[in-house]
DNA sequence: GTCCAAATGGACCGGCGTTCCATAAGCAAT
DNA sequence: ATTGCTTATGGAACGCCGGTCCATTTGGAC
């Protein structure tokens, strides 16, 4: 067993390996490969070093996955505008961040968990959260809505999301919705009567739109709850 | 390439193995040993047969797993009572009966696939979208607030309830809470305003109670966006 | 120069998903 | 019964993976 945050106590190699270089190499691997394609071996091949050295910095595979999801979940700091608007408009700028930084690495989607031990996991979590406290919510419900809103933002993206990373590297999205809609078509009406009338709107949907529409729902219901705000 | 669904054409042996049959022996072994502890040879013991049979009704295990899965969220609907409500307590309640059925077996969380091809994904949908259809919401809005809804049952469930795949091989749920919590109290205040004042909610929190409050902030979004319906 | 902890990297292990294929079992026609 | 063909079986084998081990190197402290 070794030390996971290995600490270059001065200087260090120049060439010297470090847990940020390696999450960052396997962004890289992942983007390009896809999870199943992101091996120890080749990762140490890109870094010029054998597996070893890198569980010198990093525990095991499900760490080292983790940790890169969450360096893709900072990716949507950067774009996101921060703070100065009220409530319900800052949520909706900072979900959305959230959903097109995975939508740019689908392998992250399934990665991103809920109760936060990451870095950027946590700095989401309290964002959110300080948002839902400026508004007339009572104090006691703050943590469970804003948690509620975490699951939703990183849940349904990655209900969204994550099947991408099965499909596009057979088919294109176009072709598999086409399919899928036939299928549907050809279901029994009287089993499934929603769904045989609905393949239409299948086709031709947007995924950003789909994350949309439930997230202004949600966000619509903290209004009410929260009881009418005036707008500034 | 063997064909997938190998249909008896007649009586076939008395111990035939099937789809079925092979599904059955995996939930079993999901439950008992997690994802990670199903494997090809064991289920192959277990049913007294070797791998190479198994892949005459299964193409991998990727889609093993997911048949798997589909199969947990079957259950969902023996617990659901049914239709002859109105809409908003009938989408909680088969909301309430999915979350219960993935909590009973946790591995099959990750795995619920939005964009329906198995069967029991179809009936939730399409169950969605009649109680959905049976709403004041104009037709055209039916697809995207049925999808939404979905999207947040399969997604949230799977945030809540995954994790639990992880810790609870080694420590138990009120441990790794109150863990948590001491990690979140040493963040600095100024970076983390909320978190560092949440942990208490944090530590006694129920899981299903998350699930619902962002269920019912949905729902009423819905029912602000149908427009008040007059209660029957 | 000497010493030691930090770090490296290549060989190796056990086990996995999957494939291959010789064989068995059931069915239909003779 | 015999034959011929399809369906199905199951055990051996392949290639590769995550992870461990450990001899070796590196570079700072003294």
């Amino acid at each position: 067993m070794q030390r996971t945050r290995g600490r270059a106590p001065t200087g260090g190699r120049a060439d010297a390996l470090s847990q940020e270089l390696i999450v960052e190499a396997a962004v890289a691997l992942l983007d390009e490969l896809g999870e199943r394609g992101l091996t120890f071996r080749l990762l140490a091949k890109q870094l010029k070093t054998g597996p070893g050295a890198l569980y010198w910095h990093v525990s095991n595979k499900d760490e080292l996955v983790a940790l890169a999801a969450d360096q893709v979940l900072g990716h949507a700091f950067a774009a996101d505008p921060g703070s100065g608007e009220d409530a319900g408009s800052g949520l909706r700028a900072l979900a959305v961040a959230v959903f097109d930084a995975l939508d740019r690495h689908p392998w992250a989607a399934s990665h991103v968990s809920a109760p936060p031990t990451l870095a950027n996991a946590l700095r989401l979590l309290d964002r959110i959260g300080t948002l839902v406290a400026g508004t007339a919510l009572p104090a006691e419900r703050h943590f469970e809505v804003a948690t509620a809103i975490s699951y939703y933002i990183t849940g349904v993206s990655a209900q969204i999301i994550a099947p991408r990373t099965v499909h596009d590297a057979t088919v294109s999205r176009d072709a598999f919705l086409a399919r899928t809609a036939r299928r549907w078509e050809a279901l029994d009406a009287a089993d499934y009567p929603f769904l045989t009338r609905a393949t239409e709107h299948l086709r031709d949907h947007a995924d950003r739109d789909q994350f949309t529409t439930g997230l202004d729902l949600l966000l619509g219901g903290l209004n009410t709850a929260a009881g009418p705000r005036p707008p500034v």
